[in-house]
DNA sequence: GGATACATGTAATGAGTTACATGATTCC
DNA sequence: GGAATCATGTAACTCATTACATGTATCC
C-alpha cells in the first residue's frame, strides 16, 4: 500500500513522469523516506493503470510511459493520508543491532557504535543540506517535511551513538561487564 | 537475516527459550525494536536448529519446545554484527506521510500532525517508562541501548510534529499553500 | 465445566530483492 | 562505433502478514 501511495503521491507533486524518473526518486531525493527497485515500480504502475488511479498520458522515445494521476487516484490518496491508520510496525535494524550491542564484548561493541557514529554524521550533514535548500519560509516546496523529519531522525542517531560510546567506556573504566 | 539474528540475540540473552515466548518478547519489550509474528518465528526456528545455530534443549508439557542457542550460532551472530555492513535502507511510512503532506489540504494536514504529535508523545512517555527502569549505571541490562535510542527517536518524531503544526499555522497565517 | 492463556504449526497472499533480459538514444 | 544512460519488463526467491487449524494446561 505504501509503495503504491507514494507513486501516486510522487505523480501528484512531479506532474506526468514515467516510471524510470520514479524509480530514480527513490534512489536520490526520497532514499531516506521510502525506497523500491524500477522491478517493483513497473509491475505497481501498471497495476495502478488497470484500477484506474493513474492513466498513461502518453508514450515518448525508447518505449518510454507517462503516467498521470486521476481523480480516482488523487482520492484515494488523500483517503490513506487522513482515513487509515498508519502502520507502526517497527522494523529497525539499527535499533536491533543497539539492542544487541550487550552480547558482544567491549572492543567489538566499541567499534561498532563508532562506525555507526560517523555513518550517521556523515548522513545528518547530507540531509541538513538537502533541507536547507528547501526551508526557505516562502517554500510550500515538497520534501521540507520529510527532509525535516530525516534531519531530526538522523541526529538522534548520532546522538545516541555518541552517549552509547560515552557508556561503553564508563562501563569499561568501572572493569564491568564484557 | 535481521530476524535470524534477533531470534539468536534472544536466546543467547535470555537463555533457553520457547518459541511462544520469544514471539511474545517480539510484542513486548522488543516492539519499538523488532517485530515478527508466530507464524514468523516458528518456521524460522525450525531453519536455525536444521541449520545447526540453535538445538531443541527439551520438550515440555503442551508441545513445548526449549531452544538453546548453539556455538556456532554464537559465532554467527557475532560475525553479522561485527563484520556484516547494516542494511541502511529505508522505508518509513511515518516519513513517507511527512513527505505527502503537502499534497492535502491545510485543515487536513494540520488534523494529521496533531495526531502524530500526540501518538509519539505517549509512546515517548511509554518508551521513557521502559528505560527508566534499565537506565541503573550499574547494570548491563539488555535493552538498555536500544531503549535509549528508542527514547530518542521517538522524540525526535513529536518533536517534528509540533514544528511541522507550527510551520502550517504559520503558513496559514501568511494565507499560503493550500 | 468453561474461559483464558499456552503452545505449535501450515497456507495463501502480498511486499521486496536480486538477477536475468532486451532494446533505444545520446554523448564522445 | 563504443560507452553510458535511458527505458521497460520478467522470474526466482526471500521476507512478512493474515487467516486457518489444532490441541493442552491452568484458573475460577
Amino acid at each position: 500500500m505504501s509503495l503504491r501511495m507514494a507513486l501516486l503521491g510522487l505523480l501528484v507533486t512531479k506532474g506526468p513522469t514515467n516510471g524510470y524518473a520514479l524509480t530514480r526518486t527513490f534512489a536520490d531525493s526520497l532514499s531516506h523516506v521510502w525506497s523500491a527497485q524500477h522491478s517493483q515500480v513497473y509491475p505497481e504502475l501498471a497495476r495502478l493503470a488497470e484500477t484506474g488511479l493513474v492513466t498513461v498520458q502518453d508514450e515518448g522515445p525508447r518505449g518510454q510511459k507517462r503516467y498521470t494521476v486521476t481523480d480516482a487516484g488523487r482520492d484515494a490518496l488523500r483517503h490513506w493520508l487522513t482515513e487509515v491508520e498508519p502502520n507502526r510496525t517497527v522494523r529497525n535494524e539499527n535499533a536491533l543491532r543497539a539492542f544487541l550491542l550487550p552480547t558482544l564484548d567491549r572492543e567489538d561493541a566499541a567499534r561498532l557504535v563508532r562506525k555507526e557514529a560517523e555513518y550517521y554524521q556523515r548522513r545528518t550533514e547530507e540531509i541538513t543540506r538537502q533541507r536547507d535548500m528547501l526551508r526557505d519560509p516562502q517554500s510550500t516546496g515538497f520534501g521540507v517535511y520529510a527532509a525535516e523529519l530525516g534531519v531530526r531522525i538522523s541526529s538522534a542517531i548520532a546522538d545516541w551513538a555518541e552517549w552509547a560510546e560515552a557508556r561503553l567506556e564508563a562501563e569499561r573504566a568501572r572493569g564491568n561487564g564484557g
